[in-house]
DNA sequence: TTAAGTAGTTCAGTATTATTGAACTATAGA
DNA sequence: TCTATAGTTCAATAATACTGAACTACTTAA
Protein backbone atom coordinates (compact mmCIF):
# COMPACT_ATOMS: atom_id res chain seq x y z
CA UNK A 1 0.00 0.00 0.00
CA UNK A 2 1.20 3.44 -0.91
CA UNK A 3 2.06 5.55 2.11
CA UNK A 4 2.49 9.27 1.72
CA UNK A 5 4.95 11.16 3.87
CA UNK A 6 3.73 14.48 5.17
CA UNK A 7 5.90 17.19 6.66
CA UNK A 8 5.25 18.14 10.27
CA UNK A 9 3.42 21.45 10.51
CA UNK A 10 6.34 23.16 12.26
CA UNK A 11 8.74 22.04 9.54
CA UNK A 12 6.92 23.91 6.78
CA UNK A 13 9.20 26.70 5.57
CA UNK A 14 8.29 29.91 3.80
CA UNK A 15 10.81 29.41 1.00
CA UNK A 16 9.68 25.86 0.27
CA UNK A 17 6.03 26.93 0.34
CA UNK A 18 6.64 29.79 -2.10
CA UNK A 19 8.84 27.61 -4.28
CA UNK A 20 6.10 24.99 -4.53
CA UNK A 21 3.59 27.67 -5.54
CA UNK A 22 6.02 29.11 -8.08
CA UNK A 23 4.54 27.14 -10.95
CA UNK A 24 1.35 27.83 -12.91
CA UNK A 25 0.16 24.22 -12.85
CA UNK A 26 0.65 23.88 -9.12
CA UNK A 27 -1.13 27.18 -8.48
CA UNK A 28 -4.05 25.89 -10.52
CA UNK A 29 -4.13 22.61 -8.66
CA UNK A 30 -4.22 24.39 -5.32
CA UNK A 31 -6.93 26.73 -6.56
CA UNK A 32 -9.05 23.82 -7.72
CA UNK A 33 -8.65 22.08 -4.39
CA UNK A 34 -9.69 25.21 -2.50
CA UNK A 35 -12.68 25.79 -4.77
CA UNK A 36 -13.90 22.21 -4.66
CA UNK A 37 -17.15 21.21 -3.00
CA UNK A 38 -15.71 19.51 0.09
CA UNK A 39 -12.07 20.52 -0.20
CA UNK A 40 -10.84 17.19 -1.50
CA UNK A 41 -10.18 16.07 -5.02
CA UNK A 42 -8.44 13.20 -6.76
CA UNK A 43 -5.28 14.01 -8.71
CA UNK A 44 -7.03 13.96 -12.06
CA UNK A 45 -9.96 15.84 -10.54
CA UNK A 46 -7.69 18.65 -9.35
CA UNK A 47 -5.85 18.93 -12.66
CA UNK A 48 -8.44 18.48 -15.38
CA UNK A 49 -8.02 19.14 -19.10
CA UNK A 50 -4.24 19.03 -19.13
CA UNK A 51 -2.15 17.45 -21.79
CA UNK A 52 0.48 16.80 -19.19
CA UNK A 53 1.94 13.33 -18.71
CA UNK A 54 0.50 11.68 -15.64
CA UNK A 55 3.98 11.13 -14.26
CA UNK A 56 4.52 14.88 -14.46
CA UNK A 57 1.25 15.50 -12.66
CA UNK A 58 2.26 13.00 -10.03
CA UNK A 59 5.50 14.93 -9.63
CA UNK A 60 3.63 18.22 -9.10
CA UNK A 61 1.47 16.65 -6.40
CA UNK A 62 4.61 15.38 -4.73
CA UNK A 63 6.16 18.86 -4.75
CA UNK A 64 3.03 20.31 -3.16
CA UNK A 65 3.00 17.49 -0.61
CA UNK A 66 6.71 17.79 0.18
CA UNK A 67 6.33 21.53 0.79
CA UNK A 68 3.53 20.83 3.28
CA UNK A 69 0.79 22.40 1.18
CA UNK A 70 -1.43 19.39 0.65
CA UNK A 71 -2.28 16.15 2.36
CA UNK A 72 -2.86 13.02 0.29
CA UNK A 73 -4.70 9.90 1.35
CA UNK A 74 -5.51 6.82 -0.64
CA UNK A 75 -9.23 6.26 -1.02
CA UNK A 76 -10.14 3.24 -3.08
CA UNK A 77 -8.55 3.48 -6.47
CA UNK A 78 -7.79 7.15 -6.27
CA UNK A 79 -5.86 9.59 -4.09
CA UNK A 80 -7.73 12.29 -2.27
CA UNK A 81 -5.85 15.55 -1.93
CA UNK A 82 -6.72 18.42 0.34
CA UNK A 83 -5.04 21.69 1.23
CA UNK A 84 -3.60 21.72 4.77
CA UNK A 85 -5.45 24.95 5.57
CA UNK A 86 -5.37 24.58 9.35
CA UNK A 87 -1.68 23.77 9.51
CA UNK A 88 -0.83 26.54 7.08
CA UNK A 89 -2.91 29.11 8.92
CA UNK A 90 -1.25 28.23 12.20
CA UNK A 91 2.21 28.43 10.67
CA UNK A 92 1.63 31.43 8.36
CA UNK A 93 -1.70 33.05 9.29
CA UNK A 94 -3.53 34.47 6.30
CA UNK A 95 -0.71 33.85 3.87
CA UNK A 96 -2.35 31.28 1.64
CA UNK A 97 -5.49 33.36 1.28
CA UNK A 98 -3.43 36.46 0.41
CA UNK A 99 -1.65 34.56 -2.32
CA UNK A 100 -4.55 32.62 -3.78
CA UNK A 101 -6.63 35.78 -4.08
CA UNK A 102 -4.60 36.50 -7.20
CA UNK A 103 -4.96 33.10 -8.80
CA UNK A 104 -7.95 33.31 -11.19
CA UNK B 1 27.73 50.10 -20.10
CA UNK B 2 25.64 47.51 -18.42
CA UNK B 3 21.94 47.86 -19.11
CA UNK B 4 19.44 45.99 -17.04
CA UNK B 5 16.21 44.76 -18.53
CA UNK B 6 13.14 45.20 -16.38
CA UNK B 7 9.83 43.49 -16.91
CA UNK B 8 6.82 45.71 -17.61
CA UNK B 9 4.57 45.96 -14.57
CA UNK B 10 1.70 44.22 -16.31
CA UNK B 11 3.91 41.31 -17.31
CA UNK B 12 4.71 40.34 -13.74
CA UNK B 13 3.14 36.95 -13.07
CA UNK B 14 2.15 35.40 -9.78
CA UNK B 15 3.97 32.14 -10.45
CA UNK B 16 7.23 33.85 -11.40
CA UNK B 17 7.01 36.14 -8.39
CA UNK B 18 6.46 33.24 -6.00
CA UNK B 19 9.15 31.19 -7.72
CA UNK B 20 11.66 33.99 -7.29
CA UNK B 21 10.82 34.22 -3.60
CA UNK B 22 11.07 30.46 -3.20
CA UNK B 23 14.67 30.59 -2.04
CA UNK B 24 15.99 31.51 1.43
CA UNK B 25 18.77 33.76 0.11
CA UNK B 26 16.45 35.70 -2.16
CA UNK B 27 13.90 36.14 0.63
CA UNK B 28 16.69 37.55 2.77
CA UNK B 29 17.85 39.90 0.04
CA UNK B 30 14.34 41.24 -0.41
CA UNK B 31 13.91 41.63 3.32
CA UNK B 32 17.15 43.58 3.58
CA UNK B 33 16.12 45.88 0.74
CA UNK B 34 12.76 46.56 2.38
CA UNK B 35 14.37 47.21 5.76
CA UNK B 36 17.08 49.48 4.43
CA UNK B 37 17.25 53.19 5.20
CA UNK B 38 16.18 54.54 1.83
CA UNK B 39 15.04 51.35 0.15
CA UNK B 40 18.10 50.94 -2.02
CA UNK B 41 21.17 48.81 -1.51
CA UNK B 42 24.10 47.60 -3.55
CA UNK B 43 24.27 43.87 -4.25
CA UNK B 44 26.87 43.23 -1.56
CA UNK B 45 25.00 45.57 0.77
CA UNK B 46 21.79 43.59 0.39
CA UNK B 47 23.47 40.24 0.93
CA UNK B 48 26.07 40.75 3.65
CA UNK B 49 27.99 38.08 5.51
CA UNK B 50 27.46 35.36 2.96
CA UNK B 51 30.07 32.89 1.87
CA UNK B 52 28.31 32.69 -1.44
CA UNK B 53 30.22 33.11 -4.68
CA UNK B 54 29.61 36.53 -6.17
CA UNK B 55 28.50 34.95 -9.42
CA UNK B 56 25.83 33.10 -7.43
CA UNK B 57 24.75 36.34 -5.80
CA UNK B 58 24.63 38.01 -9.18
CA UNK B 59 22.43 35.16 -10.36
CA UNK B 60 20.02 35.64 -7.46
CA UNK B 61 19.69 39.35 -8.23
CA UNK B 62 18.98 38.49 -11.81
CA UNK B 63 16.21 36.07 -10.81
CA UNK B 64 14.62 38.75 -8.62
CA UNK B 65 14.96 41.29 -11.43
CA UNK B 66 13.59 38.93 -14.11
CA UNK B 67 10.55 38.19 -11.94
CA UNK B 68 9.85 41.92 -11.65
CA UNK B 69 10.56 42.12 -7.93
CA UNK B 70 13.47 44.53 -7.98
CA UNK B 71 14.82 47.32 -10.12
CA UNK B 72 18.56 47.69 -10.60
CA UNK B 73 20.42 50.78 -11.74
CA UNK B 74 24.10 51.31 -12.10
CA UNK B 75 25.40 54.03 -9.79
CA UNK B 76 29.10 54.59 -10.05
CA UNK B 77 30.95 51.38 -9.42
CA UNK B 78 28.05 49.60 -7.79
CA UNK B 79 24.50 48.57 -8.61
CA UNK B 80 21.65 50.00 -6.62
CA UNK B 81 18.73 47.66 -6.10
CA UNK B 82 15.28 48.56 -4.88
CA UNK B 83 12.04 46.65 -4.50
CA UNK B 84 9.40 47.64 -7.07
CA UNK B 85 6.84 48.26 -4.33
CA UNK B 86 4.55 50.52 -6.33
CA UNK B 87 4.42 48.24 -9.35
CA UNK B 88 3.92 45.19 -7.17
CA UNK B 89 1.16 46.81 -5.15
CA UNK B 90 -0.67 47.81 -8.28
CA UNK B 91 -0.35 44.35 -9.76
CA UNK B 92 -0.90 42.35 -6.57
CA UNK B 93 -2.15 44.69 -3.82
CA UNK B 94 -0.86 43.74 -0.40
CA UNK B 95 0.76 40.52 -1.51
CA UNK B 96 4.38 41.38 -0.87
CA UNK B 97 3.64 42.66 2.62
CA UNK B 98 1.64 39.52 3.42
CA UNK B 99 4.55 37.34 2.39
CA UNK B 100 7.41 39.33 3.90
CA UNK B 101 5.66 39.47 7.25
CA UNK B 102 6.89 35.92 7.76
CA UNK B 103 10.49 36.52 6.77
CA UNK B 104 12.40 37.24 10.01
C1' DT C 1 47.01 59.04 -18.50
C1' DT C 2 48.25 55.08 -16.85
C1' DA C 3 47.90 51.68 -12.83
C1' DA C 4 45.45 49.45 -9.40
C1' DG C 5 41.31 48.51 -6.86
C1' DT C 6 36.23 47.69 -6.43
C1' DA C 7 31.67 45.86 -7.82
C1' DG C 8 29.51 43.11 -10.36
C1' DT C 9 28.53 40.49 -14.97
C1' DT C 10 29.19 36.89 -18.29
C1' DC C 11 30.87 32.47 -19.71
C1' DA C 12 31.26 27.60 -19.64
C1' DG C 13 31.31 23.57 -17.11
C1' DT C 14 29.11 20.81 -13.50
C1' DA C 15 25.19 19.81 -10.44
C1' DT C 16 20.62 19.72 -9.53
C1' DT C 17 15.70 19.62 -10.83
C1' DA C 18 11.84 18.94 -14.22
C1' DT C 19 9.57 16.21 -17.67
C1' DT C 20 8.33 12.09 -19.79
C1' DG C 21 7.38 7.09 -21.47
C1' DA C 22 7.39 2.59 -19.72
C1' DA C 23 6.75 -0.54 -16.25
C1' DC C 24 4.67 -1.31 -11.90
C1' DT C 25 1.16 -1.35 -7.62
C1' DA C 26 -3.25 -1.21 -5.69
C1' DT C 27 -8.18 -1.24 -5.90
C1' DA C 28 -12.77 -1.96 -8.09
C1' DG C 29 -16.08 -4.26 -10.78
C1' DA C 30 -17.76 -7.78 -14.14
C1' DT D 1 -9.81 -14.20 -12.47
C1' DC D 2 -9.59 -10.79 -15.96
C1' DT D 3 -9.84 -6.05 -17.19
C1' DA D 4 -9.97 -1.32 -16.27
C1' DT D 5 -8.75 2.76 -13.49
C1' DA D 6 -5.69 5.84 -10.83
C1' DG D 7 -1.66 6.87 -9.74
C1' DT D 8 3.47 5.85 -8.44
C1' DT D 9 8.23 4.78 -9.40
C1' DC D 10 12.10 4.23 -12.46
C1' DA D 11 15.41 5.66 -15.77
C1' DA D 12 16.56 8.54 -19.34
C1' DT D 13 16.70 13.17 -21.27
C1' DA D 14 15.78 18.30 -21.07
C1' DA D 15 16.02 22.41 -18.72
C1' DT D 16 17.76 25.39 -14.71
C1' DA D 17 20.80 26.56 -10.96
C1' DC D 18 25.47 27.14 -9.03
C1' DT D 19 30.13 28.14 -9.32
C1' DG D 20 35.17 29.51 -10.51
C1' DA D 21 37.55 32.05 -13.91
C1' DA D 22 37.82 35.65 -16.93
C1' DC D 23 35.93 39.94 -18.15
C1' DT D 24 33.69 44.93 -18.09
C1' DA D 25 32.80 49.33 -16.07
C1' DC D 26 33.81 52.77 -13.02
C1' DT D 27 36.76 55.23 -9.40
C1' DT D 28 40.76 56.79 -7.18
C1' DA D 29 45.50 57.91 -6.92
C1' DA D 30 50.24 58.63 -8.75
Amino acid sequence: MTRFVHLAKEDITLAALLGALGDPMRLKILKNLLDSRDGRLSCSGAAPCTHMAKSTLSHHFRVLRDAGLIRTTKQGVENLNSVRCDDLNERFPGLLKSIMKFQP
